[in-house]
Formats: structure tokens, sequence, C-alpha cells
DNA sequence: AGCACGCCGACT
DNA sequence: GTCGGCGTGCTC
């Protein structure tokens, strides 16, 4: 076995394929599949994943593995494999497959520096070089090529006075603490402590009595020494410092109330039989556990985890962004305590890889986490759990396009176990497998609160400003929040917008301002008076009079969150309310520290975009209010209802959830949209048919398929013919059955400088498309690198944007 | 993706 | 005649 595969580090088509690398005897017998090393790839060096050992290369002139980075691969033979099906389900590169399983610290940084190939040449080098490599015998690239030294670095490269050095490193390394521990037999350590000064001979006879190596952080802490003592004593050779390893512990301060199982309902009970037994049998099988908010879902999913880990076997859940729920996670902390590990977005790089690394080291057999948490590389699955299986943040948007619920099962599959996907609002596709017997119903019916769900109210909003209310707020909801303020209950409100103004338009001239990067109108901050680009991240300060024709007059269009903020504050004075939104909760930590807050009951009102519908469990909360239920029905995809109806009733869900009986108010000017009725309704079953008649009559999943095909470039003509080429193409090389709509500007014409063009495929069975698609890919996907047509191929996709 | 190589215009 | 610009193709 002296010959390696590798899958390079450079995500592009033309390298997306193994190259081979011969193995240095030394490592021989010791690299295996799934290790990552690095390898020399032309000029450079990079890191790359070995996906296979063998005897023998086709390729004559091998070059060697310069490093092998891990001891024990970090992907199994079952994660290679996963890789490959991601590719080619969903047109990735094989390096982002791979490098998506992994923690971001695992990612390798490169570094390219100058060296100057001997001291003697120092003289020899240019004179405009020579103040970079004053006292010293290196320089990195980016400071030549900051210093405008391009041309006269690379000549002394070709004199042999400078050479180019590629440097591989890690993003994030292990933590270590310095430990001390004897360096000579106890019984040679207690002869010397009679000679020792006073400060040192604590030392030693405290690391004496421990028996073991002690932190220095601790020996400080516990003796009141410096580190002098410690010093002299490593110096006389009686003690050793050495780095051990530790674990980052983003939970280190929180203590978590151990928690028992509480008693089932029936309904739960049944479900959780239903579970526990395909857990037993190792069988797979997909479950939609179909449960209305507050029916106990969570502590369903607890127990059947409960009994995969009797099994001796290993679980996932996956929550849609864990951050947004730390209630979620306090849950399984207090019943798994030191079995669980967390990952999401809201841990540092350093922590994810620890946590990674207790799973990766078996130390933990559950992990709670987002999306990417699939892909945790435990080897003995007993089940995996899709908490609000709708979510459509389990579908990444950048590649690999994959989605969280289509691992989970093929993960799933390969460890016969189950796959639970639990919601109160499953997706129509998910729905409409488990009615055709694809996926197993259960159902929790009912509120474990015997509750009852909350009464909603749809409150028309035309209605309002025909009587001359002209606020954002309609009288019943203005009343109702009031009443709560009496009472000292809590509210929630949600507005699926942030920002101030979506829009702002000069009163003179009509000219809107707009992002300089992309088709859209900028939406207006009141925090340092700023426009922004919610989709390019543009920003910039708000101009004093109109570009156009320089009016001073402005008008603030539609309603954000901090506009909604400041209207409260101004008719309800007394409340305090707390805004959560991107631009609140951008800060580590925030999050929770936002949520904490209300719960301790500091405000009476959060107000918050979709971030606070979900999870969130408060029994203070009586009142939600919903301001505007149809910014998203609006938009332009075939989803909006479905998102629509989802969100409503996910965020009346948070009402009156305890003792206290809830309501919710639904303001519209759209009162008599399906979606907004039946969710008000609670009527989860005529909102499936209905839409599902919609989706059938119009073409779309779960009846077809989807695929859709952006291309982009700076030049808006270019993009087209490419989106046209493309199109074309399809037709020519598709069944007549694949319906190819378009090409057509999509509903973001230019993002990022680029005009877009989009082409939607609409199939049911099309066993030649990956092919198609993949010509596609080879022959427009290789231009983008130098300045061509950028196209993007979304099987499945979410955003239509 | 980089990076080298190589082929054409404007200067010493 | 050389320097310096960018297009083309390769990386085991």
């Amino acid at each position: 076995m002296k010959v390696a595969s590798v899958i390079v580090d450079v995500p592009s088509r033309q390298t997306d394929r193994p190259f081979d690398y011969w193995i240095p005897e030394r490592w021989q017998g010791i690299i295996q599949p799934g290790m990552r090393v690095t390898v020399p790839f032309g000029a450079r060096r990079l890191q790359g994943f070995v996906v296979d050992v063998k005897d023998h290369s086709d390729i004559k002139q091998l070059k060697p593995i310069e490093h092998v980075l891990d001891v024990v691969p970090v992907l199994n033979e079952e994660l290679l494999d996963l890789g490959r099906y991601l590719t080619e389900t969903t047109l990735c590169f094989a390096i982002s497959a791979y490098q998506a399983m992994l923690p971001a610290a695992m990612r390798a940084k490169y570094e390219k520096t100058l060296r100057l190939t001997d001291e003697q040449k120092r003289e020899r080098l240019p004179d405009e070089v020579k103040p970079l490599f004053a006292g010293r015998t290196e320089a990195a690239w980016k400071e030549v090529e900051a210093a405008g030294l391009w041309r006269a670095a690379q000549k002394a490269v070709q004199q042999g006075v400078l050479e180019a050095v590629y440097k591989v490193k890690e993003k994030a390394g292990k933590k270590t603490v310095k430990h001390a521990a004897l360096a000579i037999p106890s019984e040679q350590a207690k002869q010397e402590l009679g000679s020792l000064p006073a400060r040192q001979k604590e030392v030693l006879s405290f690391l004496l009595e421990k028996g073991k190596a002690a932190s220095v952080a601790e020996l400080q802490a516990v003796l009141g020494v410096s580190s002098a003592p410690l010093k002299a004593l490593v110096d006389k050779g009686f003690v050793v410092l050495n780095d051990v390893e530790v674990y980052r512990d983003p939970y280190e301060h929180r203590t978590f109330q151990p928690s028992e199982p509480p008693a089932l309902t029936r309904a739960q009970e049944a479900a959780l039989a239903k579970i526990a037994a395909s857990v037993r049998a190792g069988e797979h099988r997909t479950f939609l556990l179909y449960g209305v908010t507050g029916s106990g879902k969570t502590e369903v999913y607890m127990q059947a985890i409960d009994e995969a880990l009797r099994q001796g076997k290993e679980a996932i859940v996956l929550v849609p962004e864990i951050s947004l729920t730390p209630q979620m996670v306090e849950r399984f902390k207090s019943r798994f305590g030191s079995k669980v590990a967390v990952l999401h977005s809201g841990l540092s790089v350093g922590e994810k890889y620890d946590e990674w690394r207790k799973i990766h080291r078996k130390e933990v057999q559950l992990v709670v986490g987002a999306r990417s948490a699939v892909f945790a590389p435990f080897e003995n699955l007993g089940m995996i759990i899709i908490d609000e299986e709708h979510e459509t943040s389990y579908k990444q948007e950048e590649m690999p396009r994959y989605h969280a619920r289509d691992v989970a099962i093929y993960r799933a599959r390969r460890h016969s176990c189950p796959v639970v996907l639990g919601s109160a609002t499953p997706s129509l596709e998910t729905f409409a497998r488990a009615a055709k017997g694809v996926y197993e119903l259960l159902e929790l019916p009912e509120r474990i609160s015997d509750r009852g769900l909350p009464d909603v109210h749809v409150v028309d909003m035309r209605e309002e400003l025909r009587s001359g209310n002209r606020s954002m707020f309609s009288r019943r909801l203005l009343d109702e929040l009031r009443r709560r303020l009496e009472r000292g209950e809590q509210a929630v409100l949600l507005l699926n917008r942030r920002g101030y103004s979506t829009f702002v338009m000069c009163r003179s001239c009509g000219y809107v301002i707009r992002c300089p990067h992309c088709d859209i109108s900028l939406t207006y901050h009141r925090a340092g008076e700023r426009m922004k680009c919610h989709y390019c991240g543009h920003e910039e300060p708000l101009v004093p009079r109109c570009p156009s024709c320089g009016s001073e007059h402005f008008r603030f269009f539609g309603t954000g969150t901090q506009k909604v903020e400041e209207e409260l504050t101004r008719l309800l004075p007394k409340a305090r309310v707390i805004r959560m939104d991107v631009d609140t909760t951008g800060r580590k930590g925030a999050h929770e520290e936002l949520l904490s807050r209300f719960a301790a009951q500091e405000a009476d009102i959060l107000l918050g975009t979709q971030m606070i519908a979900k999870g969130l469990d408060f029994p203070n909360v009586t009142l939600v209010g919903v301001l505007a239920a149809d910014t998203m029905l609006h938009l332009p995809d075939f989803r909006a209802a479905e998102k629509t109806f989802q969100l409503l009733t996910q965020v009346s869900g948070r009402a009156g959830r305890h003792e206290l009986p809830g309501e919710v108010i639904i303001q519209t000017y759209t009162p008599d949209h399906y979606s907004i009725e039946l969710a008000a309704r609670h009527d989860y079953r005529a909102f499936y048919q209905r839409e599902m008649a919609l989706r059938k009559a119009h073409g779309y999943p779960p009846y077809y398929y989807l695929t859709l095909i952006t291309a982009a470039h700076e030049e808006a003509p270019t993009a087209a013919k490419a989106a046209e080429k493309i199109a074309a193409y399809l037709r020519k090389h598709l069944s007549h059955e694949a319906v190819i709509l378009g090409p057509v500007a999509s509903p973001i014409a230019r993002l990022h400088d680029r005009y877009r063009y989009q082409c939607m495929i609409k199939y049911k069975r099309e066993p030649n498309l990956t092919a198609a698609l993949k010509a596609v890919i080879d022959r427009y996907q290789a231009d983008a690198a130098h300045g061509g047509v950028m196209v993007t191929i979304d099987t499945n996709p979410y955003m239509m944007m």
C-alpha cells in the first residue's frame, strides 16, 4: 500500500477528482482513507482527504505525501460514502462535501511566505525589498504584495535569492492547560523537601500529596504562590510542566438541574412505543411525529433516545438553529448530562471543534445540534430526530446544497435505525409521504396542559384604515396589550421584517434609494441613520439630499421591528420592550441573554422577527400578536402560503402553554386567504388538502421535483444568453415529460453586482437529469473562475430568489 | 482556486 | 530588444 488517492482542497470542477500520491515508507500502513494530509500541488501545498489507499497508480511521477494531520481517520467509511452521495445528488465538489462534515477549525489556512534561500545572498536582494527582510529571513507574501514589490520579489525568486514557501496551518488548535507534575520519584522528592525554600516546599508537598499532575492555575490559586517557585523547581529538575489538552466548555458556568422523565399522555405513550420498538428491532423506518404545538414532542424524543442509549447506541437530534432555543439545550443537558454534545452556531470555532472531538472519541452518545450536526461521526447510530422538520434552515444554501432530512434518512438507512421527523406543521412533502405510507404517521392531537389551543382573532387592517386608524396596531391588539400590562402578563409580537423602513423614497421626484450592488431597495436603520442591503450587507449613511433631484424631503415606507419598537414606547410608555432580530442578537450570547431577561419577566413585550416563533416556552405569555401576517405571502415563492401558515401556527403556539389561557391576534390585509384563515382555525389538514390541490394544479412539489439553475454575470445580456443556452441544452437532452421554464430574470435581478437569470426544471422521473446537469456544469462552471458566467444549480431549491 | 507559462503591445 | 499586461491550461 504505497499510493494514496487524495481529494485536494481546491473547489473547482477541474480538480474535483482524486490525485494520487506516493506514501513515504514511514507512513505506509498508517495512512488510511478518511485521514487529512498535506500534499504538494503544483507550486503550492494543500490540505486534502485520503479517499483510497492502493498499491499502484497509473501516474508515472508521483509526489510524496508531505504530512499526515490525523492519527485516526476523521471521516469513517460511512461518511466517505455519504460524501460521494452528496456529490452525486447535490452536484457539489467532493472537497466541499467532506469539509461540510467537519468543524471549521479543521479546515486548513494557507500562508505563503518568501524566504531568503541563503544568508550569503542577502546583499543580492533588490534594494527596495531589503527593508522587508531586515533582521529576518522570511516575510509574508501579503506584506510583499501590500508594499507593491510583487515584481521585484518574483525576480529574486527566479534568481534563487528568495524562495516561495507554502504553509498549511490548522485554523484552531486544541486548547491546552499547563500542568505541573513530579519529575522525580516521590521518595526522592520527600528527601529534597527539607533543603528547599518555604514556597518551593509548599509546591512540592502539594504535588506529593495530590499524587498526580496539577494545573499551574490550580497550584497558584490554592497555594497563593506566584510562578517563581514553580519555575525554580522546574530548573532544579524536580518538576516538569506539560501541556494537557482540555475541552472548552461552553456551558462551564451553567448548572443543569437533573430532570426525570415525566409520565406520558396516552398519545405520547403510543408514539413512543412505535419508535422504541423500531429502535430495538434495529430497523430503518421514518416516522412523522405530527403533534400540535405544546403536545409534548420533545418528551417523546427524549424517551426514545433513552431507549437508543440503553441499547448501547447513539443518537442525533437536529433542531432548527439551536442558539435560538437555549431552552432546548437545557432540557437535553438536564436529562442526559455529560452524554450530550451540543453543536450550534452560537459556539466559537474552538468550542465546536471540542464538541466534535467528544463525539469522535465516543465520549458522548448524543448530539443536539443544528443542520450540520447530521454529520456527527457516530458509528453505531440508534436513531436520528429532526425537530421542526418543516424548517427551511435544514436546507443549506451554499455548496453542498444538502437537506439535513435527506442526509438523515440516508444515514439511518445505512445504520438501520429509525428517523423521527417532528412538527406541528409538517412540510407538504413530508405529510404527503406519511399519507402515502412511505413514512409512518404518529399523532399527538392534544396539548399536554389540556388548555386547548389559543383563540385566534384575525383583524382586517383594511377595516381599521377605513375607520380612521392609520397606525400599525389595530385597536383590538392595542387594547389587549394594555390589558396584559395591567394584569402583569406578557406578550409576544411578531413582525417578520427588521430595520426601520423597508424603503426610502424622495417626495419630490419619487427616487428610491437602492443598493448599488443589488436590484433591491435599501432598508433604513434608525441606529446610526444607516441604509442597509439585507441581501449583500452593503451599508451606507442616509444621504441628506436626494441624489437625483437634490430635495431634502424623504418619505419612509414600510415598517420594520425598529419602527414598531419606537411606536410601542410611544403608545405604551410603561411597557418594557425587548426587540429580538438579527440586529440585536448579533453579539455572541445576546440571544440567550435577551430570552432569559424576558423569562425573568424583566420585560412585558417580546418583539421580534421569525426567530421568536420557534420553540420558546414562557408560562406568563398570554398574548401573541402578528403585526403583518401577509409579509411573506406575496413573495415569489410557491411555498409562500405554506410558510405563512407554518409561521402563524408556530407563533400562535407560543401563547397559553401553561395555566393561563392564551390569545392570538393576527393583523392582515388579506383575512380571506386560506393560509391565514386555516391557521386561525388550527386546521392543518384542511390547509394540507387545499395546498396540495394547488401544488398539483401548478405542477409543484410534492407532485413534481424541481431544479433551479441560475446564471449570473456582470453583464445582463451575457447572463441571459448563458441561461438561454442552458435551457436549450436541457430541452434537447431531457425527456418530453420534463418542463423547462424560463429563462427569466431572477426575482432579485441583480445581486453582488451580477445580473441573474434562472431556469426551472420540473420533472417527475428523469434518469438523465444528473448527467445533463453535470454537462452544464462542465461547460459553465469552469468559466466562472475566469470572469465568465457563474452557474449555480440547486436540486430541490428552497430559495427561489 | 492559484500559479506558471506564453504570447502580444509600449517603453528603454 | 525587454518589460509588463493578461489569456490558457495544469495541478498526482
